[in-house]
DNA sequence: CGTTCAACCTGGGCGC
DNA sequence: TGCGCCCAGGTTGAAC
């Protein structure tokens, strides 16, 4: 989503514009009016990403000092150069000037279920800051983890879902990972070993990095589409997530789907074993299974 | 501390 | 065809 919105960087903002009675309440702040206000001929002069959220860099205008437009697309949100799916779910409307690039760029959200923010430095620390988002995903350590949610009792699916452990995991790619890593995702995090960990790090980094190298994954229509409106190819590589009932595709068992935090799960009972490859058995539960 | 539920929304799919 | 459910890539706060 960020990279594809490179085109963006080192223009100048003519116009922001919040579609009328588009945005409820809160999920732009400050207030549409006022916001669309401040960023007008303001320059984007860097695009970042902070776990799931965008990020954009807007230099000092007058008056203002350098802000951030932190964006949080949520189930739903689409950052979009060309023109959206519908007109209807358009939330926020930024035109640019000068040429060399796309000359808008558009928050399109179905659900409207995603958040617009423009903050300062000292707010972009308590919107990204470490209290809030862990280690990004992409490069977790296994000593990360194992400091995060070494001592947890939560299903580590459950866990790898907390942004503030480690950022930037999803519920597809909790599962693709989990699978990636074969542990069972209603394992206990306290249950698991360094191995595990060391195992689940890996799957993390590789399963985010080609999620971005295939450009996210796009299940039916109106799902996530790239900057320039193309389906990401990632979803042809699931091997767990979505394929409740059918076979897994590397022992043929039956993948099976269950709820855990109130997220689906999915998961192949056989590559996944309940008690994960390598792991320790402790001296309560043996005496509890003899 | 962990879990569950509800809320915020729109829309596709399915059974009846 | 229409209705009532269930489901969906996320986050937050309250209740227990």
């Amino acid at each position: 989503m960020c990279r594809g919105l490179a085109g963006i960087v080192g223009r100048r903002i003519v116009s922001a514009t919040f579609p009328r009675g588009r945005v409820r309440p809160l999920s732009v702040r400050p207030v549409a009016a006022l916001l669309a206000r401040r960023l007008a001929g303001r320059v984007i002069t860097a695009v970042h990403r902070r776990g799931k959220r965008v990020v954009l860099e807007i230099a000092a205008g007058v008056g203002r000092p350098r802000e951030w437009v932190v964006i949080e697309p949520r189930m739903t949100g689409l950052m979009l150069v060309v023109d959206p799916p519908t007109g209807e779910h358009v939330r926020l409307d930024v035109r640019l000037a000068g040429g060399g690039g796309p000359s808008r760029f558009l928050f399109w959200d179905r659900r409207g279920l995603g958040t617009i923010r423009l903050v300062d430095d000292r707010g972009l620390e308590a919107a990204c800051g470490a209290a809030k988002l862990g280690p990004d995903g992409l490069v977790v350590s296994t000593a990360e983890l194992l400091v995060a949610l070494g001592r947890s009792r939560r299903a580590v699916k459950v866990a790898l879902l907390d942004q503030r452990a480690v950022a930037g995991i999803g519920n597809i790619y909790a599962s693709e990972i989990l699978y990636r890593a074969a542990i069972d995702p209603r394992t206990s995090c306290r249950r698991l070993r360094p191995e595990h960990w060391q195992r689940i790090a890996a799957a993390t980094r590789r399963v985010l990095a080609e999620a971005v190298r295939l450009e996210g994954s796009s299940i039916g229509d109106e799902t996530y589409r790239t900057a320039d409106s193309r389906p990401g190819r990632a979803q042809l590589r699931h091997r767990v997530y979505g394929r409740g009932g059918r076979p897994c595709r590397t022992c043929r068992a039956t993948i099976e789907r269950l709820v855990l935090g109130q997220r689906s799960t999915f998961f192949c009972p056989r590559c996944q074993p309940r008690r994960p490859r390598g792991a320790t058995i402790r001296v309560a539960e043996v005496v509890r299974l003899s």
